[in-house]
DNA sequence: ATAAAAGCAGAAATCATTACTGACTTCAGA
DNA sequence: TCTGAAGTCAGTAATGATTTCTGCTTTTAT
């Protein structure tokens, strides 16, 4: 019941702690191998939800089938592309007066939490689009 | 390519309609059962899956591990209880403004769509929890 | 009525996550 | 420093939701 020391778990925060694009497990797994080439997933994975019930990480899902962690356990919103998948941060600014009001809607139960989570296409998949639409005119009359 | 008529499409269609409680595939499968016994799960989550495409549906994902579908493809939020993991739609008003303000935050992105969930204890529950302090209470002295 | 195309049931395959197990570490106390 | 109880680990097997595959059935345009 004693949490002890380990340099696998101590790997897996290292890992974690620095990235603001919120991996999965396996990307996680991936990270710490280079530095202990034979940890196991199960590892990584006991590790990350250790991590998560110190408080010292948040969960994020997304609908694509796999559990994201965040290092940022601060109130923020998240950014997710339709088009490439990745999951990034957005700019916050105080949104308490919102949350206040949503949260309202709830009248009768006690909500301790909630996520919102946006989809939408990211700016560099944006970008990409405009040089696509441009190949595309070259090429000739579009519909 | 074209979408043809199938009872168990219809059957999977009639039992989802009048439900509140978004269930699952499993659910649904239980559910059509009844009236189809050979209905095969793959049946269920493909026709799921084709209703969404057509629009009839919408999908939530609470971290349960499974896909909850919801004939009510309206905007609106949903709660989820942390204690029996009921999940329910929340009263909703008007919240254009509220989520025009949000969806400011991402400038240099396109949202098309955003989820956001609450959770906490429903109603059912935070009596059940009432119940139960009451009945510790006169077993003795509490810390 | 007929046959092409869509759908189906049942079973097998995927894949993320969790559970299990016998062998290591960590660390408090002697 | 030594020791052993408890926490951890690596490796592997199990779970469970979802998807895929295949040969047979239903739907529907003609």
């Amino acid at each position: 019941m004693t949490l002890k020391y380990s340099r696998q778990r101590q790997a897996v925060w290292d890992f974690i702690r620095e990235r603001h694009d919120h991996p999965t497990a396996s990307t996680v797994y991936e990270g710490v191998r280079q530095i202990y080439p034979n940890i196991s997933l199960g590892t990584v994975y006991r590790n990350l939800m250790l991590l998560k019930d110190m408080g010292k990480l948040s969960t994020i899902e997304i609908g694509d089938n796999a559990i994201h962690f965040d290092p940022n356990i601060s109130d923020h919103e998240h950014f997710v592309c339709r088009r490439c998948g990745s999951l990034a941060d957005l700019d916050t600014y105080d949104l308490k007066a919102v949350r206040t009001r949503l949260a309202s809607a709830a009248a009768g139960r006690e909500i301790d939490t909630y996520s919102t989570i946006y989809f939408g296409i990211c700016r560099n998949c944006l970008a990409q689009t405009t040089e696509k639409a441009e190949a595309v005119e070259i090429q000739g009359a579009g519909s």
